[in-house]
DNA sequence: CGCTTATCGTTTAGCGCTTGACGATAAGCG
DNA sequence: CGCTTATCGTCAAGCGCTAAACGATAAGCG
């Protein structure tokens, strides 16, 4: 360690295994073994276990994890691409897999995708450049199955958390968007609502997969005029401007309830209806999807399908440890799916008062 | 590549600088230097440089970054320690870091710290570890300065997005808190309140801060009572539940007006000032903070001070690499100061009405 | 007493990349 | 024609770590 040497960002300490060693009089080797060789295979004498051990602690040693994960067979990193953080469902789902990278001790790449299916791609190579074990995606991309295809093939374990796809290109944890839509509908109907509109956002899988399932719905109970309508944006702007143009000028068709397929499309929904003067439940129930935190704030709180992001986060994330220690094959592992509940609050109510 | 070789988690297309070098018939030297050399030094002719590109983009080669960051003076990694992502504000922060970073093709490590310091810590020598090149902490840590001391020992390059802390450990975007809180009060006083309550929360730095300027306010124009509360939490949960009493047994000692330090907290208000049959804005102006996406899109929409999270993320961003890059001392940084701006909107109303 | 068997560690090799030091060839010059 | 100078590229070293292969010493055994 020369003066005039070149400096390195951040203060690398320095002190390597090497070190230790020297410290200690064993080999590199032999630190290695001790600080995190696995118990089978060779054995070392207590005295110098517990010599190395404290020559490490005495000199603060801390591996060098990019040295460890060129060399060995895992990384300890992860790639997440989301589609949207802003989204508050997926934000959750975020914390989940914070949780148990945090709790296996590995790091997270975050790459936030806004939407575009190259940006996803981008980081797909990037992530898999940076050798990490594994990927998983939160979200379908726009675009959809091509850029799933693609990450797919880049990355050996690829993991999905969102709607159930077209195509099951990877394995993943799906909440059940058909059993979903279907609690929702059939809380509606059973309040006596026959007319009933969805507002949908056109640019996800989860949106369109929510409306079909609506549409169908309808046709089956012989509702004969029904109202489906796509916003672009699962956010609370798009939709209250649909909601003023919906409410004023007759367009609702006299329809006495209203499925969002989002909280956040919910909520510029309801405010729009504030603001149109149309009382809510009253003259309009209106069901959300997600149960975000703040659904249950609203005025009046909104009734809402549940599905536990952090919960989904989670499962994705032992999902992909699984694959990756056993080395599953894609093919060999089952999806986790789960069934969302259907959590009533004030804003639905029968039809008619 | 033998059959019965150990595989690797992911697939490892194995193209390395070797391959490309025995392929084009060069040295590995020779393909690092035209991959990536800058132009300066040793010329390489140009007929060399092109056979080597083509072989490159056929074989379809990609760098090895784990390698190259072990090797190289630089890793392209940053560190982002996140208080608590569920935050709005603070999401949108990491939004715009995300943004600078993928700019730069600077690979995010995101750790998630949920308010405890020790995680932090943790995240940092994590980062450390990794040899992130610098580190962004996202909002205050619970303990606070103890907790960023440490953080700033282990790395050399660390910027922190908040509210301007007590002493100045490490240079960072301040969102100008006190500027902030006066343009909350001067603007609720100048409504003609003179009874206004302060909540909230005890748990940030930005919090305290806040309503210390609300408590300095007072004071100054000799509003004799005044009440400040504290809750721990910036979510419309415990915000609610404080609401719900202070609205029942007369604990608002007839206030007009409520200042919210953070725009969630006003959110739980509100929601039980509507409950308590407490209209807004005509029995109650409230006043939030920081104008996330949804303050708009409440009933009334909130009147709140205005902070771009974006904006800021993306100029802790390029401070950042403003310092790397330039290998800047910490004290010769300058902070980046951003003055809040008053949204009024229609939770806010001239007193007795 | 020469042999195997355990015990405890070291030597060696290499992950993929960058970089300073070192050729090797051809041209330029007095 | 021996010398410098420019041009084009290779060699070797090493970042910090892991793991297979290989000693070396002492004890156990017929």
């Amino acid at each position: 360690m020369t003066v005039g040497e070149v400096e390195r960002p951040g203060w690398r300490k320095g002190v390597t295994l090497r070190d230790v060693a020297s410290d200690s009089g064993v080999s590199v080797t032999t630190v290695s073994r001790i600080l995190n060789g696995r118990e089978s295979g060779i054995p070392i004498r207590a005295e110098t276990r517990t010599r190395v051990l404290e020559a490490a602690a005495r000199l603060g040693y801390t591996p060098n994890l990019l040295a460890r994960g060129l060399r060995g067979s895992r990384s300890s990193l992860l790639g997440v691409i989301a589609r949207d953080i802003s989204d508050p469902f997926h934000l959750q789902v975020l914390r989940g897999i914070n949780e148990v990278a945090r709790a296996r001790e590995y790091r997270l790449f975050l790459g936030h995708v806004d939407y575009r299916a190259e940006v996803a791609i981008a980081y797909g190579s990037m992530f898999e450049r940076s050798h990490a074990d594994g990927i998983i995606v939160i979200g379908d991309l726009e675009g959809g199955d091509p850029a799933l295809d693609i990450l797919s093939q880049q990355h050996r374990y690829v993991v999905g958390v969102t709607d159930r796809t077209g195509r099951r290109q990877v394995p993943g944890v799906y909440g059940d968007s058909v059993s979903g839509s279907m609690l929702a509908m059939e809380h509606l109907w059973s309040l006596g609502h026959r007319s009933i509109v969805c507002v949908s956002d056109a640019r996800t899988y989860d949106g369109r997969r929510r409306i079909e399932v609506y549409r169908e719905f309808m046709e089956r109970h012989g509702a004969a005029e029904h109202i489906a309508v796509h916003i672009t944006d699962p956010e609370p702007a798009p939709s209250y401007e649909l909601g003023t143009r919906l409410f004023s000028d007759g367009a609702m068709g006299g329809a006495s309830a209203l499925y969002a397929t989002s909280d956040t499309t919910a909520f510029g929904l309801m405010k729009a209806a504030f603001e149109a003067g149309i009382a809510i439940p009253d003259q309009l129930s209106i069901v959300g999807y997600d149960d975000i935190d703040l659904a249950a704030y609203t005025i009046p709180p909104l009734t809402t399908i549940s599905q536990s992001g952090v919960e989904m986060g989670r499962l994705a994330g032992d999902l992909l440890f699984d694959m990756i220690t056993r080395q599953a094959q894609r093919e060999d592992v089952a999806d986790v799916v789960l069934t969302p509940k259907l959590v009533a609050r004030q804003s639905t109510a029968a039809a008619g008062r």
